[in-house]
DNA sequence: ACCACTATCATTTTT
DNA sequence: TGATAGTGGT
């Protein structure tokens, strides 16, 4: 075992006197860090599996990180480990701990549309685009751990006082339908270990050892949770990387590695230098990059490999030459070198730079796969069902009672819901709750009750069934009673109808394995199924060219990579070097550039649409800082359409050089 | 006045 | 691709 590791990797497996933050560089080796140390901490220390959580972001992190596990320990998690993101952490604390949130075990996960959704409500305002906003300002308040009393006395205009006002009646909200938010998973256990130190205690004990991975992500929220569950002992292991932060916008906060020195005087702080993926020649190109930022540890990656090829940047006339040129390119490369199409990335910075790209590949048959994509678990005839289980386990749930009572249609319309609802806020009480009281009767006519009776009893008997069945039989049968398939294609055309009908069997069965795979109960699948957003369906056997934006990027490598839109304005895109945000987008590109294992290749456009009109484009900045070790490759092919377009090329290519001298 | 359809235009996204 | 703004028809 110890042969596969380096000598600094073993020391952060090794050390255990104390806090310890490992400095892991792209390619470094970081999850084998963390699997053999959970192994080490069990084998020799004799430390239980109970006593150990390694804690992700994503789920597929999580799950990478299990099977690898599985992989150093004979083939299986050890029983008891714990290794899972932090939201799924979260739900098994505030679940356990419910009481002492003020909720109970049942309590609904909302996710993003429910909340945008709730803040409309409470808004009065139809408007989602100020819903949206709205909603991203209280999410960062939660993050950052201010309560909506703090935010109303630091608002200092009249919109951000607004916006505390909302706050406060969306957490009364979700405290009346006994949900929580994402932003919740973390801070209320944040809330509860500090206000009972006999449950942070019972925690501290149970997870004696924590392993953290990308550390850098974390927002404040996600720090003090950490804080709080390794106590003054400090028996943690964080891995992360500065250079990789690229979700400052999202809340995560790089000052958490500096805040960890502080807390922690003797944090016992490890790098990781070698790298493992890239030739030379890459990781050249990364460092000379990446050291125009900031530093705030020092950090150069080395390899063993050889210089490897040139990286090569190409100017391109336009985004449609860009993608087409790319195709062409991938083409000719595969053929040459007989590779295979899962060889090549394609990464770029926004979403609708993938459009013309497809279209290219489409054009040159060439198979791809994208990253991101919309969640499973998003579709709408999922999300139908969804709140179907989600009122079963938790009644108070009014959006799913809404949801679920409104789908099918039976005859119940806005008009009932909203008698309904104001007979509930009156008696303030539940929707569904609502539905058994005696003064109902006064606020709907006989057709309106009947219907809402006979839904809320329909619920009931389910409710009843619910502990004694598994939560697939149940779904079954629901659908039936429902005749859902029937709705399908009553409300929609054969194909769409045909579709959604097969994700909904998709559905079922996947219910119906995780109940018996993991034993889990119609309660704890209705909350994971909250904090899933992909069914991973991924094949690794389909052989596709990758396409992923650079955030979606990380934590991947591929053999050739190529890396579009290397423009300025796009790369450092304009809005950050507008609010001088240059330094995340050129952990952005470092992270671009350490994804290549093999060849790198770089375009960028001389002229972009934006709007109607064509705007003259110069290269990314980032390339000049790349260093000199790169290959121009001048597009001849792309003629320039008038004289002034020639000259603005020559000129630009003719900067693009001097800044390379310079550099 | 309202609804539906079309044209236009992009930061980055997980839980 | 997907959301939104603007236009045209009822």
């Amino acid at each position: 075992m110890s042969a596969l590791l380096n000598a600094p990797q073993r020391e952060a497996i090794r050390y255990l006197d104390g806090p310890c933050l490992v400095l892991a560089g792209a390619g470094s080796g970081k999850t084998r860090v963390i699997t053999h140390k959970i192994a080490h901490l069990i084998n020799e220390c004799g430390i239980s599996p109970n006593n150990i959580a390694a804690i992700t972001f994503t789920n597929k992190a999580a799950k990478e990180m299990q099977e690898r596990v599985a992989h150093i320990m004979g083939g299986r998690v050890p029983g008891g480990l714990t290794v899972c993101t932090f939201h799924a952490l979260g739900v098994r604390i505030v679940r356990q701990e419910a009481k002492h949130c003020g909720l109970k075990p049942q309590f609904s996960i909302l996710d993003a549309s429910d909340t945008v959704q709730i803040v409309s409500d409470v808004a009065g305002d139809s408007d989602k685009g100020i819903a949206k906003q709205m909603q991203w300002q209280i999410s960062s308040w939660k993050n950052a751990m201010i309560t909506p009393e703090e935010a109303a006395q630091l608002a200092d205009n009249e919109i951000a006082s607004v916006a505390a006002r909302l706050y406060k009646e969306y957490e009364r909200t979700l405290r009346a339908y006994q949900a929580v938010d994402f932003d919740d998973l973390i801070a209320l256990p944040v809330r509860l270990f500090d206000e009972h130190p006999e449950v942070r205690e019972r925690w501290q004990n149970k997870l004696r050892y924590l392993l953290v991975d990308e550390y850098q992500d974390t927002n404040r929220a996600q720090y003090r949770l950490l804080k709080l569950l390794s106590g003054v002992r400090g028996a943690f292991t964080a891995v992360g990387d500065d250079d990789q932060a690229i979700y400052a916008w999202r809340g995560a906060d790089v000052e958490n590695l500096k805040l960890l020195q502080q807390d922690y005087p003797k944090l016992k702080v490890i790098k990781l230098e070698q790298n493992y993926r890239s030739s030379r020649r890459i990781l050249e190109a990364a460092n000379t990059v990446i050291a125009n930022n900031e530093k705030l540890f020092d950090k150069r990656l080395w390899s063993e490999h050889g210089q490897g090829e040139q990286i090569v940047v190409t100017n391109c006339r336009d985004a449609e030459h860009e993608a087409e040129w790319v195709a062409t390119k991938i083409t000719a490369h595969k053929f040459e070198h007989r590779t295979r199409f899962k060889d090549y990335a394609i990464l770029y910075r926004g979403n609708h730079q993938a459009r013309l790209i497809e279209q290219q590949l489409r054009n040159h048959r060439i198979p791809y796969v994208m990253s991101g994509g919309q969640s499973f678990f998003d579709k709408a005839e999922i999300r139908d069902l969804i709140a179907w289980l989600r009122l079963l386990v938790n009644e108070d749930d009014d959006l799913a009672f809404i949801r679920a009572i409104t789908t099918p249609r039976r005859g119940i319309g806005a008009a009932t819901i909203e008698a309904l609802g104001a007979y509930a806020g009156h008696r303030h009480s539940s929707l569904f709750a609502a539905v058994f009281e005696e003064g109902l009767t006064q606020h709907l006519n006989a057709k309106q009750l009947q219907g809402v009776q006979e839904f809320a009893a329909y619920i009931n008997r389910l409710q009843y069934r619910a502990p004694r069945e598994p939560a697939a039989q149940l779904l079954e049968d629901l659908l039936g009673a429902i005749r859902y398939e029937a709705w399908l294609f009553e409300h929609c055309d054969t194909r769409e109808a045909e579709s959604k009908w097969s994700n909904v069997r998709d559905f079922v069965g996947w219910l119906g394995r995780k109940g018996e795979e993991d034993g889990k109960n119609l309660l704890e699948l209705t909350q994971t199924i909250a904090l899933m957003s992909m069914l991973d369906k991924e094949d690794p056997d389909f052989d596709g060219v990758q396409m992923a934006t650079l955030h979606a990027s990380k934590g991947l490598e591929f053999p050739h990579v190529f890396l579009v839109g290397v423009e300025e304005g796009l790369l450092p895109h304009q809005s950050s070097i507008d609010e001088d945000k240059v330094e995340e987008e050129r952990r952005l590109m470092y992270v671009g550039i350490t994804r290549a294992q093999r060849s790198l290749n770089l375009t960028w456009c001389e002229r972009r649409k934006s709007g109607k009109e064509f705007r003259t484009c110069e290269p990314s900045r980032f390339i000049a800082e790349m260093g000199g070790d790169i290959k121009m490759n001048d597009r001849k092919t792309a003629q320039p359409v008038t004289k002034e377009e020639g000259k603005a090329r020559l000129a630009n290519l003719m900067a693009m050089f001097e800044n390379r001298d310079k550099a």
